[in-house]
RNA sequence: GGGUAGAUGGCGAAAUUGGCAGACGCGUUGGACUUAGGAUCCAAUGGAGAAAUCCGUGGGGGUUCAAGUCCCCCUCUACCCA
């Protein structure tokens, strides 16, 4: 008979909610923890055996951490925005809110259907207005803001307001526009909102984006392959979108980074996505003068060698270069380019690229050079442009080579004849009347030409990054509105605070908009504003806000989720945060936590948040693969069911076996006898305590304890505590696996040992450990009971056993008093009969005794 | 192509950081109990060998009394980026 699973978890699972067990505790007197889950995303599949993975390992450590005396945040939520429920609405005409709530019902039902220890009155669902009016009130801080380059933060846009009134760009070197501040004030309204869009945090921009006619919606880059692969067409279009300058921020993403506890691959796939690298700006001026074109290279040093340069097809100064007679050429390799992806062009195809028939001058040669278009320069990369020195770039080299372009050697090193050198070495060939690289290393090459170009006005040194700006909007109806109204007059007005929510209006029919306008566009009572101010008639903003946007910031939303006046309160914000650990997927690596990152950032800038990071302590759980060791995947039929095995085995089980299985960042396939294995394990638990009527055996009492049990149990207590502090529970569990067999292997049932293993139990298998501490005779939920301490002097053992090798070989083993001294051992070693055979007719050469643990001896 | 993490029995995995390789679990085999066993309990279980013993942590070198662990080279796998 097995353990009546079903019975004792409704029974705890009600008590738990009936007492508010695991309500967050007010008082700070006992350390506080913040211990977070990456929120999922309630898809209509329902919950998958991947999710428990995590949720289980951030329960057991909060679990074992209230009883160690911590008081501990653990709150779960919905990431509910998003693509799937608005396609379903398409499909059906079902809103999406309909579809949201009840994929929430299913994921909360199987949520807690696995006794995970959440303050369930802490949910939180992005799409619910009093979460999402918050959501847009960080968007509105964020408009608000610009970065501030002499101090490195952001700051709110009405201080540059004040600063342009009274000193105009005086005091910004770097502004792209110079006016006083009597020419400010001159300026009109749109005018003035047009130069404050270049330094908005959150700002519109006309880029190139992928655009799907058929999903009437713009992708991100790596959603590209998914719709393609369906047969969809995703071109290349510019387009009026929102984004966010997350750029201003890649040093400081970079830096902080140092700081935070996160796994060294996330850390590096951070830091190569924001690809930090130095160089220099170089301008390549018209032949006739007049307009420049920059480019950005990491090799300055190689100026000389740059017999050619290559525009992005997008770039706005293609047309002005275009010869009349190659107009034809270029316009059509333009709309070549758009069909492809950036992803396809950034693959390592065959280049292509047409003649513009316009030239630019080399600024250290004087030389005029031509320029190209070609699709393996990006305009989102750098400038948009790029000096190609063939010699001494692989690209580059390929290029000139398929289009018979002069290749110039001006650096040592290898033979640019066959292959581009893109070593460093000595410079060669690189002189003009006033400088000279010949004969410098690449590093000094690199200075002396930089200076030189800064002197001449012609260049300068700097620092490039891989980030690029963030795509903020979505053509999408399920997502939130991005609070702003487009004026008749061409400016932009955000809502006031007061004005939030900005609620989604109900549509009548989900349908695309037929235009590049989300379907919000479709709803004209909503989308008709007159502004109270001006009496101006308005448009509002029909693009919405990404998924990422929710969960940003819900990390600050758990901590007071019902503040109607804050986002959080700000002593509550200083008592919890920062997140103490954080588990989810390694899959959001680089965007949620970048983008996290990113608005903490902003808010702390703002003095909103009081730590520079959000998420102290990082760890990714890995990847349940079917029991075939292949991805899950409904196609593959290999899909585990959470409500299956529960209802098969019991929550205990499942969440012991998610934690055997391996350790938690490990990928590790489903096993269903493995799932028995630790479901016979609770059974043996069971049975130590309870009697065939499951009634409290009454074997289970003070006895004398026998010294070995004592000992494992003391030494189960130790491993216990300090695998979950290491989140290594795959053996912790197997040492309470170690500690039951040896208590089963005697008739005895001490109560002293028994009693504070159920403790130990409790975090990973919180049901039967509740069931059984009440059998034991407590009145109290074991959710608070004291953690248990070992007695590191009954850790040690009597005797130990001692390794005997002779020349490193194992040859015999005997069993001495713990700490028997180093002379001893190695005297009865010598005389062990199994070692002695081994000894006879050599001398020794050496011995290695290492004490409690073995004798080495070396002869010859 | 670059980065990161890996590679240990039939399978999932352990190994106090240089000290008995394979803990724990699964599976398998044998036994006990049973009308029955897909329950439970006991025992065995890396490979070869009758045994002594030998071989064994992806492959090859090296350091060391001693290497899964440290160093060098190579192969393969997964993830991320191009």
């Amino acid at each position: 008979m097995a353990y009546p699973f079903q019975t004792i978890e409704l029974k705890w699972q009600r008590i738990w909610e009936e007492h508010r067990t695991f309500k967050t505790p007010n008082d700070s007197s006992r350390p506080k923890l913040y211990v977070l889950d990456m929120f999922p995303y309630p898809s209509g599949a329902g919950l998958h055996v991947g999710h428990p993975e995590g949720y289980t390992a951030t329960d057991i450590f909060s679990r074992a951490r209230r009883m160690q005396g911590f008081a501990v945040l653990h709150p779960i939520g919905w990431d509910a925005f998003g693509l799937p429920a608005e396609r379903y609405a398409m499909q059906t005409n079902v809103h999406p809110r309909v579809t949201t709530e009840r994929n929430i019902a299913t994921f909360r039902r199987q949520i807690k259907m696995l006794g995970l220890s959440y303050d369930w009155d802490r949910e939180i669902d992005t799409t619910d207005p009093s979460y999402y009016r918050w959501t847009q009130w960080i968007f509105l801080q964020i408009y608000n803001s610009w970065f501030d380059t002499r101090v490195n933060k952001a700051r709110p846009i009405t201080r540059l307001v004040e600063e342009f009134g009274a000193r105009g760009t005086a005091d910004l070197p770097e502004a792209e526009h110079r006016f006083t501040g009597e020419e400010w004030k001159r300026k009109s309204r749109k005018e003035q909102q047009d130069i404050l869009a270049g330094y908005r945090l959150a700002y519109i921009a006309e880029i190139p984006v992928n655009w799907c006619d058929a999903l009437g919606t713009v992708l991100a880059n790596e959603e590209v392959p998914e719709w393609t692969d369906k047969g969809y067409t995703v071109e290349r279009r510019p387009m009026r979108q929102w984004m966010m300058r997350i750029t201003a921020y890649a040093d400081r993403l970079l830096e902080d980074a140092g700081e935070l506890d996160w796994p060294a691959s996330t850390l590096e796939q951070q830091r190569n996505w924001i690809g930090r690298s130095e160089g220099a700006e170089i301008d390549f001026a018209f032949p006739e003068g007049g307009q420049r074109i920059r480019v950005f290279t990491t090799r300055p040093d190689t100026l000389f060698g740059a017999t050619y340069m290559v525009l992005a097809p997008e770039h706005p100064l293609v047309d002005a270069l275009t010869t009349p007679d190659r107009k034809g050429e270029v316009d059509a390799y333009r709309s070549f380019a758009r069909q492809k992806s950036e992803l396809d062009r950034g693959a390592d195809a065959e280049k292509t690229g047409v003649f513009t028939g316009g030239f630019v001058a080399n600024p250290a040669t004087g030389n005029p050079i031509p320029v190209w278009i070609a699709d393996y320069v990006l305009m989102g990369y750098g400038t948009g442009a790029i000096m190609a020195v063939p010699g001494h770039d692989e690209r580059d080299f390929e290029f000139a080579r398929k289009f018979g372009l002069p290749v110039i050697e001006v650096v040592k090193g290898g033979e640019v004849s066959n292959e581009a050198y893109v070593g460093d070495g000595v410079g060669v060939n690189s002189a003009n009347p006033e400088i000279s690289l010949d004969g410098l290393q690449t590093v000094e090459a690199k200075a002396v030409i930089t200076g030189w170009l800064a002197r001449k006005g012609l260049g300068k040194a700097a620092v490039q990054f891989k980030l690029r700006d963030w795509l903020f909007s979505r053509q999408r109806y399920w997502g939130e509105p991005i609070p702003i109204v487009h004026l008749e007059d061409g400016t932009m007005k955000p809502l006031a605070e007061t004005e939030l929510p900005l609620l989604l209006p109900d549509l009548k029919k989900f349908q695309p908009s037929g235009t590049t306008e989300s379907p919000l566009a479709l709803a004209a009572d909503w989308i008709e504003v007159v502004d109270q101010e001006t009496g101006m008639r308005g448009r509002r903003e029909t693009n919405t806000m990404p998924q990422w946007a929710g969960s940003c910031w819900y990390y600050l939303r758990f901590i007071d989720p019902t503040n109607e006046n804050a986002f959080c309160d700000p002593a509550l914000e200083r008592h919890w945060m920062p997140v103490d650990l954080y588990v989810g997927g390694a899959e959001h690596a680089v965007l949620h936590l970048m983008y996290a990152r990113f608005w903490h950032k902003v808010l702390y800038d703002l003095g909103h948040v009081s730590t520079r990071e959000p998420f102290l302590k990082l760890r990714h759980q890995g990847i349940i693969l079917g029991e075939d060791s292949r991805k899950m995947s409904k196609s593959r039929g290999n899909v585990v069911n959470p409500d299956d095995v529960v209802a098969q085995y019991g929550a205990d089980s499942v969440r012991l076996f998610e934690m055997f299985m391996g350790p938690l960042e490990e990928m590790k396939p489903w096993s269903t006898r493995g799932v028995e294995g630790v479901f016979r394990f609770l059974n043996r638990v069971w049975r130590l305590y309870a009697d065939e009527s499951g009634t409290l055996d009454p074997a289970v009492r003070d006895v004398p304890i026998p010294v070995d049990l004592d000992q494992v149990y003391h030494a189960t207590v130790k491993k216990v505590g300090e695998d979950i502090e290491a989140l290594r529970f795959n053996t912790a569990i197997a040492q309470m696996m170690i500690f039951v067999n040896e208590v089963t292997k005697t008739d005895l049932r001490p109560r002293q040992i028994l009693e504070p293993f159920l403790l130990l139990l409790a975090p990973f298998a919180p049901h039967i450990a509740e069931e059984l501490w009440e059998k034991i005779g407590h009145g109290e939920s074991i959710a608070y009971a004291r953690w248990p301490s070992f007695d590191p002097a009954k850790l040690r053992q009597a005797n130990v056993e001692i390794v005997l090798q002779v020349n490193g070989k194992l040859r015999s083993k005997m069993i001495v008093p713990a700490d028997t001294e180093e002379k001893d051992l190695e005297a009865r070693a010598a005389d062990d009969p199994g070692v002695k055979k081994y000894l006879e007719g050599k001398s020794l050469v050496k011995a290695i005794v290492v004490k409690n643990r073995l004798v080495n001896l070396v002869v010859r």
